[in-house]
DNA sequence: ATTAATAATGATAATTATTATCAATTTCAC
DNA sequence: GTGAAATTGATAATAATTATCATTATTAAT
């Protein structure tokens, strides 16, 4: 069965007269049943226990693959490392709340900041790939625990 | 005279019970004056020509300083190294579009994208540091290039 | 099926930006 | 002035990613 990710990947390789391979091949399907935000620390040591003997090297130029072709997206989130995640097609992009003290990430929609990030491109002639929306602050449990802590001292 | 940003940055030294210094005042004084995005790079060369001796760290640490207490923003613009910029308070904030092929960034303030914002923020009981938007794509220009290039070929 | 051209691979060196360390110096509340 | 604490410059360390390169795999054309 070719899944909407599969295509997609296939598609890419083809139209850039890239060749298929079996490393790579084992790496976009172990990819494409993640879910949610993952590094390479997260997912390397579970390929190499499919394939012991592919490379780092081979994983970092299949993720840099994924997201030229627009199946994978890139986040920082305020750290160095680089954080991936799989962007279904026909699915509304969706943004992200980080928390600066747990690092907790939440993810939320806005069809309005959709709708108006595409007026603004319109509006500056520019051809949107992709965007990112980080909002960095203290969640809930963060800020009540603080307050907690003035509370007894 | 003291302006606004020498003010917080002093306010901020002050509840932190850190102390002045000669060294990071200088430092300061000059990120005060600086136009849109900046990295290490474009300034230190600058801070070197007032003063001999001071070192990287220390424009390293400062910068941290002055992002830390809501004066300076710092972006990744999808490359490795940071890229600074000061933050007038009771201004609004803008965002960024940046061409994926020429590098170009574009500046563009958007009212009702800060609402939506704070509406999320609220919805979540989150409390919002600061935000990044950044528009990934191929501005006009690029764009224009890539059609005359079709046509010649 | 063979070949020839080109792409992919793993190992690892190189890069690059930033942070950590630390002894010496500076600051500042008392 | 004194002493505790913060700051400093030099540089080592870190950490994530990319570049290199010899070898192997893939593919299109024969």
């Amino acid at each position: 069965m070719l899944t909407e990710f599969k295509r997609r990947y296939q598609d890419f390789i083809a139209t850039r007269k890239l060749k298929s391979s079996k490393r790579r091949d084992l790496i976009v399907d172990f990819i494409m049943q993640t879910k949610g935000h993952f590094t390479i620390d997260d997912i390397y040591p579970q390929m190499l226990k499919i394939d012991r003997s592919i490379g780092i090297a081979t994983v970092y130029r299949t993720l840099r693959l994924l997201v030229d072709s627009g199946i994978l997206r890139e986040h920082s989130f305020g750290e160095k490392r680089g954080y991936f995640e799989l962007l279904p097609l026909h699915t509304p992009l969706h943004d992200h709340l980080i928390c600066t003290d747990c690092g907790k990430i939440m993810e939320f929609q806005c069809q309005s900041i959709e709708q108006e990030k595409r007026r603004i491109a319109q509006q500056y002639q520019f051809s949107i790939r992709t965007h990112k929306l980080e909002i960095f602050g203290i969640c809930a449990q963060c800020q009540q625990q603080k307050n907690s802590l003035n509370i007894q001292t």
